[in-house]
DNA sequence: GTAGTCACG
DNA sequence: ACGTACGTGACTACA
């Protein structure tokens, strides 16, 4: 049997040197952990001991430094960085279940050759690995030496034995001791014999066996070495006992308490985590620890409710509760809700079936989504939607877990329980199973932990919450937005099927004529569709010049074939029959198939998904429906109110500029928007000199094109792509615009600045968005975190803005118990459909509440106009 | 699943 | 000297 023990500080020191530093997202540096457990791999597999431990140093004196003041005294202090890792190095190998040996008193060298003795006199071998040579004296039959050396991160090894080391040194390995004392160690202070070093040192113990033996000898020794040797006999005694590494240190050791365990997985996972050690998670084979304990103290209960009656008790434990964590299963069928008595710390998850409660099912649903449970949810738009569905008016709800994690980091993309669980309680959920395990014993207990997880991570991401203060954003505006969302989301919106399908049926006529244009063109069919054999035809077969490529070949987008109008008929037929196919593609066809069985169009809109603060729409996108071109925009007259009803559509003028001024409390800027003048227009003649009255068309487009680009962060080239004028000119337009602009100009650089530091940027809502490209060594990234930190609190100020518009409309809308609702956003604009008694009311309602909702250096400007079309209401 | 394109603010 | 504007989602081709 094999017993290998570690030199602990002797083989992370060698790692922290030899690694290259290593650190986590919160500057915790991990080098030296990182190259200690790598060379730990390489070392058990190619000595696979039976048994492993690990020694290492303690603080404080030791008897060395008892016996002598001077004893090591020229080390040096140890840095910090690996400071640091030493008792996180220890945590790791603990959840590895390797031992670790010290004692107060004594050095990690007389532990390792305790653990050698011991083992030797249990019949144990033993293999003693370290960077440090000294050890090499505790070399004997049972106990080997594995020294270790590393060169530019390269460890290479070389195992002792006896027979090894005496061909090597010559003399026995006790007899290190007795070298040591003659020569003495500087690293350690040993003072040794002055004047002798390794070689005459070596000589005499070759010539005369021992310490004793040199001294026993003086007088056949040559008189000047003689006189050396005479002075510091003392020191070399001294020396002798110092160097002499102790092998009696009061540890309990057994060989036996050492045998080769598996690791401990949970803890070694939630190590590894912090440490970002995600290969070496793979490598050991560790998996996220599962959830075990259904909430998180005392006693937990899971009641299954039989019947009414104790459904009725359930509901009013779950009432006097502070809280309830609530969840369904997909399909509603199941309600499991979580509470915790602080009293006297138990819990209890109380299961509501359909299954068992039948028709009673239904009015519990009622009871447990009202105003008299709080509850804490997962992802509770969703789940409001599908109440809704149901005929329930949903309430109570006073914390989302998801959407708490989206404002703690809108770019982390994934908001899962399972996702949640694993990053904020370090354990993973059981996943659902795929085949159809609803109501069978496996999902209630995989639902049951699911809602105690909801509970925890109540815990943990409501104080997060509070650290980043972003709690009054959260509880005035995005959670009660959620229901906004919700109801709009079951409204839904009319389309006009018929017209819908005879548009696609006029497209595809027309799709055929370009088509057979091109075809003519192009001598013979192709698919157009493909940017492949497009780019082949345009640039190969009728060379006409490339500007552009992508990764793959040549670039054909509307850009390039814009610049190539007029050199071939073919390039109109092709933007034709792009515009044509995607108008039928996305928009007539693909809109008729989302129609639902009432006629309406129900979007979802997204509110965890996008890193600004914007909501985003999907199943269908209705935030992107044409407007831009005149055939495009024939989609928006197939957008109709119901019988009765008119659409009122409002929509904010300029609302990243006038964010934009007020944040950089531009006062240029700030006056443009107070006097009323288009602020296009107003920026064209700040930038050209001219007269307001004066400025062209052109004009006003390239100062246009000026203020988004600077909205965005500008680069000079693409400003001049855009407008296509040459980047000298560009360059003109910007720094005049800058010029003009000052506050603009300090604002550019501050937030910059501001965002390194911080590593962070905020609405004036309080959103937050991470930035860690701005810590790249990347220039490209690095520049984009640049970009954004610039553009986010524009555009998410803008979005907070429009999410408490949203809230104050449906309030007012509400209050006044209007039939008007809310059923689209853009960004920018509201779309509320109401009965044609309510138009001009609403219309009003909608301005005003829209301009009010914030106080800024420039006013807020709303414009609300009514139709009986999304088309004629813009 | 990724790339390219294009619709919107 | 870098490579070239912010934020989205849907559709088609192609590996």
């Amino acid at each position: 049997m094999k017993l290998m023990v570690l030199d602990g500080n002797s083989i992370i020191n060698r790692s922290f040197y030899g690694v290259r530093p290593l650190s986590t997202k919160d500057g915790f540096f991990t080098n030296a952990i990182f190259g200690f457990l790598n060379i730990l791999e390489k070392l058990r597999t190619e000595e696979t001991p039976d048994a492993l431990c690990v020694a290492f140093d303690l603080k404080g004196p030791t008897f060395r430094h008892l016996r002598y003041d001077g004893y090591k005294a020229t080390r040096h202090p140890m840095p910090e960085e690996l400071a640091m890792q030493l008792p996180v190095m220890k945590q790791v190998l603990t959840a590895m279940r390797i031992p670790i040996f010290s004692c107060q008193g004594w050095e990690a060298d007389d532990v390792i050759g305790t653990i050698g003795r011991r083992c030797g006199d249990s019949g144990w071998d033993c293999v003693i690995v370290t960077g440090d040579r000294d050890s090499l004296q505790l070399i004997d039959e049972h106990v080997h030496v594995k020294l270790i050396v590393t060169k530019q991160a390269q460890t290479t090894s070389t195992e002792y034995d006896e027979a090894l080391f005496t061909r090597e040194y010559g003399f026995a390995p006790i007899r290190l001791i007795d070298l040591k004392s003659l020569m003495g160690d500087s690293s350690d202070n040993i003072p040794g014999v002055a004047g002798i070093g390794p070689k005459t040192a070596t000589q005499l113990l070759l010539d005369y066996g021992t310490l004793d033996g040199v001294y026993a000898h003086l007088d056949q020794i040559k008189e000047k070495l003689r006189a050396k040797l005479e002075a510091d006999r003392q020191s070399a005694y001294l020396s002798y006992e110092l160097a002499t590494i102790r092998c009696e240190a009061p540890i309990e050791f057994s060989p036996d308490d050492c045998k080769v365990q598996e690791p401990d997985n949970d803890a070694l996972y939630a190590l590894f985590s912090q440490l970002e050690f995600t290969r070496l998670i793979q490598r050991y084979g560790l998996h996220a620890p599962q959830a075990r304990v259904p909430v998180r103290t005392g006693t937990c209960q899971v009641n299954t409710v039989k019947d009414a009656s104790q459904a009725d008790e359930a509901l009013r434990r779950l009432a006097d509760a502070p809280f309830a964590a609530v969840l369904t299963s997909e399909d509603l069928s199941e309600g499991y809700a979580a509470r915790q008595d602080a009293a006297d710390d138990t819990a209890e998850v109380c299961v509501f079936s359909s299954q068992e409660l039948g028709a009673a099912y239904l009015p519990v649903l009622h009871r447990l989504f009202s105003g008299q449970i709080r509850k804490v949810t997962h992802d509770c738009k969703t789940l409001m939607r599908e109440l809704l569905g149901l005929g329930i008016d949903p309430d109570g709800f006073c914390f989302d877990t998801a959407l708490a994690a989206y404002l703690l980091d809108a770019t982390r993309g994934n908001y899962e329980l399972s996702s949640l669980a694993e990053q904020y309680l370090s354990y993973s959920l059981p996943a659902p199973d795929g085949k159809t395990e609803d109501g069978t014993d496996a999902c209630r207990a995989r639902l049951t932990a699911c809602v105690s997880a909801v509970m925890q991570l109540y815990g943990v991401l409501e104080p997060l919450l509070q650290q980043q203060s972003m709690q009054t954003l959260y509880e005035t505006i995005e959670l009660p937005l959620c229901r906004v969302l919700a109801d709009m989301e079951h409204c839904g919106v009319l389309v006009d099927q018929m017209a819908l399908i005879s548009f696609g049926n006029m497209l595809t006529e027309r799709i055929q004529s370009a088509e057979e244009l091109i075809y003519s063109y192009a001598d013979g069919p192709f698919n157009i569709n493909s940017t492949r054999q497009l780019g082949e035809l345009l640039f190969d077969r009728l060379g006409l010049p490339a500007y552009k490529k992508t990764k793959s070949g040549y670039s054909t987008n509307a850009d390039v074939l814009e610049k190539l109008r007029g050199r071939h008929p073919i390039i109109e037929a092709i933007l034709d029959y792009r515009m044509l196919t995607k108008l039928k593609s996305t928009y007539a066809d693909g809109l008729v198939k989302q129609i639902a069985e009432d006629g309406r169009i129900h979007t979802t809109f997204q509110n965890m998904v996008t890193a600004t603060g914007r909501l985003s729409s999907t199943d269908p996108n209705l935030q992107n429906i044409p407007v831009r071109t005149e055939l495009g925009s024939e989609i928006r007259k197939m957008f109709i109110p119901d019988e009765g009803c008119v659409f009122v559509d409002a929509d904010y003028s300029q609302i990243e500029l006038r964010v934009l001024s007020h944040i950089a409390d531009d006062k240029a800027m700030q006056d443009a928007f107070r006097s009323g003048l288009d602020i296009h227009t107003a920026t064209a003649a700040q930038v050209f000199h001219v007269e307001a009255q004066d400025v062209t068309p052109l004009m006003r487009r390239h100062a246009k094109a000026v203020n988004f680009g600077i909205v965005y962060g500008i680069s000079e080239f693409s400003l001049s792509e855009d407008i296509g004028v040459s980047r000298a000119e560009a360059k003109r337009y910007i720094q005049s615009y800058l010029d003009h602009y000052p506050g603009v100009k300090a604002y550019m650089h501050d937030i910059v600045e501001q965002a390194k530091r911080d590593g962070f940027v905020t609405t004036l809502f309080g959103r937050r968005r991470m930035l860690p490209e701005l810590k790249s060594s990347n220039f490209n990234t690095r520049s984009f975190g640049e970009r954004v930190a610039l553009n986010t609190p524009i555009q998410g100020t803008a979005a907070d803005i429009m999410k408490l518009a949203m809230l104050r409309v449906d309030k007012a809308l509400k209050k006044q118990k209007l039939h008007a609702k809310l059923v689209l956003q853009v960004h920018d604009e509201l779309v509320v459909e109401c009965p044609l008694a309510e138009a001009q009311h609403v219309q009003q309602t909608l301005k005003r509440e829209m301009e009010s909702v914030a106080e800024m250096k420039v006013p807020l400007l709303a414009e609300a106009k009514t139709g009986e079309s999304w088309y004629a209401a813009k």
